[in-house]
DNA sequence: CGAGAGAGAAAGAACGATCGTTCTTTTACG
DNA sequence: CGTAAAAGAACGATCGTTCTTTCTCTCTCG
């Protein structure tokens, strides 16, 4: 009794949102009008509305996804650690992977801020708790590994992965990845 | 004999570029329509296509003056430097000044790159020239101040000032700025 | 058991508003 | 008087959203 009343997640609408997702990274969120996620998605407007309030609560589960996706590889790379130290190295090398990989269009966040200028905006809502949480994670880690100035530590680590993400796309990637690689393992104290 | 013709720069070309310049910045550039640039300048369609071939031709326009006003800053603060090692510490303080008073919306550069996905569009090629650009000037003034791997520093140095743009932005602008100086001057090799 | 009423979701036309651009008219100056 | 710039109406296209219609099940009652 897979009811799409009660649990809409995994028909059209995971399908819609992984769609719009798609085209609001790769060509911007103002860029792409309704219209064409409809025409991609294989869907009509009267599907898109059930399961979204409007335009921009799609881009808010745009966000959100990105944000649990994250969240998701970091919990797989805690699994793998088998220490404090190791953690940390995983996660610089998950990092440098996202941007050559899959992020070679920037920080989807970076990006969605760049076209919602109002920080009260829900949109930068979704990338403010993003952000405090990844920091927070970090500083946790670094903390566990026995890091002085973890906070610090953080803070520069944020800073370089918002570096690698954009500097990937727009400069030359392998040559933004060294640089990561090198200054991240610096700033946490890494070998 | 200042003919509107020969040198419209100063005219209306100059104030819509200034303010069309302002609203791009703020609010993004997808975002505010050309009847707001018109009306906000205080001047009509028809001024505004004479100076300018179209939107995309004012976005070039707006992200070139950009650029003319970094060129325009280090060139003031080489006139101020007494030796190669005060000129990267200038360098890096004009960096932190810019984006704790002046960018604070984050990257023009950063920021018109998220919306145009097209390396090839004009737009991009602008991006590009000048991060080309500012890369070569770090590395030459690095290489002036006798340092070794001039050209590995000055990746990380344009890492770094991508982040603290993003960072006083998104996060915590006073401490995206100490971040910012304290692992920029190492990476310059300053004290 | 089968026909029909009814609810729910999808299809697609249509809405006003705004997008960037072009055209015609008016104004101003040499 | 003639030329060129500015004013503003108007263009088709697209924006995000809403509305009416169609379809498809399910449940019910004859």
């Amino acid at each position: 009794m897979k009811s799409s009343r009660e649990s809409p997640a995994s028909g059209p609408r995971q399908h819609l949102l992984e769609t719009a997702s798609r085209l609001f990274y790769l060509e911007g969120i103002n860029a792409v009008g309704v219209d064409r996620i409809l025409q991609q998605a294989g869907v009509t407007r009267a599907t898109l509305y059930r399961h979204f309030a409007g335009k921009e609560a799609l881009v808010v589960a745009y966000l959100e996804r990105e944000d649990a996706l994250i969240r998701h590889h970091l919990e797989a790379a805690a699994d793998r650690a088998v220490s404090p130290d190791h953690m940390l190295e995983l996660v610089i090398e998950g990092i440098a992977e996202d941007a050559w990989r899959h992020h070679t269009r920037g920080c989807p966040f970076i990006n969605a801020t760049a076209e919602f200028p109002d920080p009260a905006n829900p949109v930068r809502q979704v990338v403010s708790r993003h952000r405090v949480w990844f920091r927070a994670v970090l500083e946790e880690y670094l903390t566990a590994a026995g890091r002085e100035d973890s906070a610090i530590k953080a803070d520069t680590l944020v800073m370089l992965r918002d570096a690698v993400l954009v500097g990937s796309y727009l400069d030359d990637s392998e040559a933004s990845r060294r640089t990561f690689l090198r200054t991240a393992r610096c700033a946490a104290g890494l070998p």
